[in-house]
DNA sequence: ATGAAAGCGCTAACAG
DNA sequence: CTGTTAGCGCTTTCAT
């Protein structure tokens, strides 16, 4: 068992209260006494105790983050990206993944996050903000890409129709004609143009692109994966050259997509950009190395990061501050996967 | 503030004993008592505390997981692995990264993972067993690839030098015979050979798959990239080809070095693998789908965080449990980057 | 079957 | 400048 500040007490002679002013650096006390506690701390190997800090103080200094998949890259950027933003306030990070499953995304909430954690930042899965807020209560919390609006937590959205919306009019700009969307199946423009999730604004943002340039946008003009991996856009692409389906542009609804397409393309020796232009959305660092290198709506981590941080630690330190809504920005990354 | 066990014995009449009791399903509270009770935690929305529940019991459940960097694709797949290993042994998994910076390990040692966690996977970097021993002192720890052999904690080492020794036997065995072995600088084998931190390792199975074979292999045979990611070694491979170095294979030291080898050999014009053939180490996603498909020593991240998760466990179960060091396993998975 | 009470380790009034 | 003490929320003997 770890020494505690009875120990050190003990040690020294002194109260725990002054071991504990000592330890935290209180002026108050007699330097020469300050000294020797941290020597017996020392010496003792002297280790906080989390738990009884936390329990007492009613917070950690700890920011829970969950994403969707640790492994996924953009999961993986966005934790880095938030450790990074929330080191340098006092903040560490614990990351957890949610998998993709309600259960785990409860599991989060319930079971630690919400107990240990001063705050999370929550990657929107299945989850309704409803259902999360009878788990969470008022803990801080901000949601990243909620699948509805709410104003029950502070959210931040990734720029998915502007981001797609820029990225499908570079394509058209470069002459591509007939392109086809690859993450979602194709619903009509009245349907989902107020919604919110991720498919529907990415979606919006490319019916918008093309129908400002005069170019339709239908069915046709759409693939499904099973999934956002590289595995099922492999597949999904596969599926579309054994149709025979003529297109020289797929416009994909996130990079990990993108490679896998681009993947498929290479294996079937058809050529990226010349037969046909690929690009993506996200902004992960494997678009940037893969062949060609991927051209892509790029969130900017950094500042996606700093903003979720942001609106947490503010609804931390105020609690009652009206609840924001925010958007991330992007930058539009001109790469060689669309440039002849 | 987040309801306690002693609102709900007020809401219901029972006393704090009771309530714990119900919640915690202990079989001795009649039913309709424990029915009542779980009724008023639900209507309170509580959610118990983990500092508490923690403090009380001396263990949390959750497990913390220092990786290099959450970014990293080998950092981020193997916490994705442990975690799911983790799970359905009843532990919570909270990933951290140490930017490979002895501070941030520090931090990580002593803030927290120490405190509240019930163990660490600890991937090692700056700092030396014995640094971290004064830090941990008693606390469940397993080191991944410890700088150096120690018999201070439980540690588990990666295929370094049989998985590179595979690798470069296979490019060998495909005819290759000028390699550049890109990640470390050169050191005579001597010196060398009985070290067992990660650069070292693989440059001896480099080393020792060229003698075997008959092939020479000195200071010329190797390059040095910044550091090990896809922008060093691009740098590092451009620096190679303006110096008119010839070579008709590079061998990776890690996978991420690869990719961004293989993307300036692009940038160059140099088919891979006609021209030079290229294989790396790691098994990481990013490789399968590289183009071309990467060839590597594949470690088995799954049985690695199986591994990884047994000894933690154990040393948890049973703190004075003899010390173990394993090495994971891998597979040389044969891609288009190095076959013809 | 339920309750009273102690205590995990720590911090912060408050007192001296 | 230092000590006494209460109590954060929980679990678990030990009584009843």
């Amino acid at each position: 068992m770890s020494a505690t500040i009875a120990d050190i007490a003990k040690a020294t002679g002194y109260s725990t209260a002054t071991v504990s002013y000592a330890l935290r650096g209180n002026p108050q006390v007699k330097p020469e006494t300050a000294a020797k506690v941290r020597e017996a701390a020392a010496r003792l190997h002297y280790q906080g105790n989390a738990s009884a800090r936390s329990l007492r103080l009613g917070r950690s200094n700890v920011i829970a983050v969950a994403v969707h998949d640790l492994a996924l890259p953009f999961s993986a950027e966005l934790a880095h990206a938030i450790s990074v933003a929330l080191a340098p306030r006092g903040y560490q990070v614990f990351a957890q993944q949610t998998l993709f499953t309600g259960s785990n995304e409860e599991t989060v909430l319930r079971e630690l996050d919400h107990q240990f954690c001063d705050g999370t930042i929550f990657c929107s899965g299945e989850l309704k903000p409803e259902q999360m807020k009878k788990i969470t209560g008022s803990k801080p919390l901000v949601i990243l890409d909620p699948s509805q609006p709410t104003d029950l937590y502070d959210s931040v959205y990734t720029p998915g129709h502007d981001g797609v919306y820029a990225a499908v009019s570079h394509l058209l700009s470069t002459g591509r004609r007939r392109i086809v969307a690859m993450g979602v199946a194709y619903r009509p423009y009245e349907r989902i143009h107020d919604l919110t999730d991720v498919s529907s604004t990415r979606l919006t943002g490319c019916m918008d692109a093309c129908r400002d340039a005069g170019v339709a946008f239908g069915p046709d003009n759409t693939a499904v994966p099973a999934q956002w991996t590289v595995e099922g856009a492999y597949d999904a692409t596969m599926r579309l050259l054994d149709e025979g389906r003529e297109f020289d542009a797929v416009y994909c609804l996130s990079d990990t997509v993108a490679i896998g397409v681009m993947h498929a393309l290479h294996d079937r020796g058809i050529a990226i950009p010349d037969d046909v232009a690929v690009a993506g959305f996200d902004g992960i660092e494997a678009g940037r190395s893969a062949f060609p290198p991927l051209t892509t709506a790029a969130v900017d981590f950094d500042r996606l990061a700093a903003t979720l941080a942001d609106l947490l630690l503010r609804r931390i330190e105020t609690p009652d501050a009206p609840i924001e809504t925010r958007t991330a920005n992007f930058t539009l990354e001109v790469r060689s996967s669309t440039r002849q």
